[in-house]
DNA sequence: ATGCCTTTCCCAGAAAGA
């Protein structure tokens, strides 16, 4: 099984992008991010015609998470369903889609930006980080076939940054989201892309559209694909697909791949 | 210290992204 996480940076923009890279990709699972849409503006029509399953969790201008299927969608799942846990610190913001797809527990998560370190927006950040924690704890266990893939707005270590210097003291790398992250793998999951790739640097998924930054390689790795223990032990190869990054329109994110043994 | 670039709102320029 082949499942892919993208932040398209708008699927009104994107579509076309996101048509020819499904056609040429051909994920079995595609969760997508940052779709920007609210329900009734999502193009279900053009995914299901190239025999795509959909489910869409969206807002409007603002966040929209998405899940792609073409072995089954099932038991769709919207935000944070679990009983006795604190409210969210974004409540009303479409952020988290869950869905049973050929099997394994899908799940597609955008978290929330940050902005400036000690600013209310991190602090909720961390907080919303928690809360996700929490609710998979609470929803899920260890030993399910899960898999949690998103914009994770975290680069894991300095090896997931161009230069650890150049964002000193910015947010996506400071030690409290980095433990955020270690909190998810300590409940269960792995970071699918370092089995493939363990200590491999230069490797990133996202880069600024400002100042060249793509063709300077001046990146981060943010988007990720957890997984749990029955998954990690099928993890075959992993891509990130840079050539959606190039061209006409692009996101400034790429496409992440997992491949699952069968 | 700020803009750089892109997208949204919708038609002017602010907000947000990371």
């Amino acid at each position: 099984m082949r499942i892919a996480t993208w932040n398209v940076n708008s699927l009104r923009a994107r579509l076309p992008r996101v048509e020819e890279w499904l056609a040429y990709a051909a994920p079995d699972v595609c969760c997508l991010q940052e779709t920007k849409l609210a329900d009734d503006r999502f193009p279900a029509l053009a995914f299901e015609a190239l025999g795509y399953s959909c489910a869409h969790h969206g807002q409007g201008q603002w966040n929209g998470v998405a899940i792609l299927s073409r072995v089954g969608l099932d038991d769709v799942g919207v935000g944070f369903e679990a009983e006795g846990l604190p409210v969210d610190p974004y409540e009303g913001d479409a952020r988290v889609l869950a869905a049973t797809c050929g099997g394994v527990r899908v799940v597609s998560v955008y978290v929330p930006n940050g902005r400036e370190v000690g600013s209310d927006f991190y602090e909720r950040k961390l907080a919303w980080l928690a809360r996700l924690r929490d609710w998979l704890d609470a929803a899920y266990r260890p030993g399910d076939e899960l898999v949690v893939a998103g914009d994770f707005n975290v680069a894991p270590t300095d090896r997931d940054v161009w230069d650890p210097a150049a964002y000193a003291g910015a947010t996506h790398v400071t030690e409290p989201e980095r433990a955020a992250l270690r909190a998810l793998e300590a409940w269960g999951l792995t970071d699918a892309f370092r089995i493939v790739y363990p200590e491999v640097p230069g490797l990133f998924t996202y880069w600024d559209y400002r100042g060249g930054d793509f063709h300077q390689h001046r990146g981060m790795r943010i988007d990720l694909v957890l997984v749990t223990e029955p998954l990690a032990r099928r993890v075959r190869w992993a891509l990130v697909d840079r050539n959606a990054r190039k061209g006409k329109q692009p996101s400034d994110h790429a496409p992440v791949i997992v491949d699952l043994d069968d």
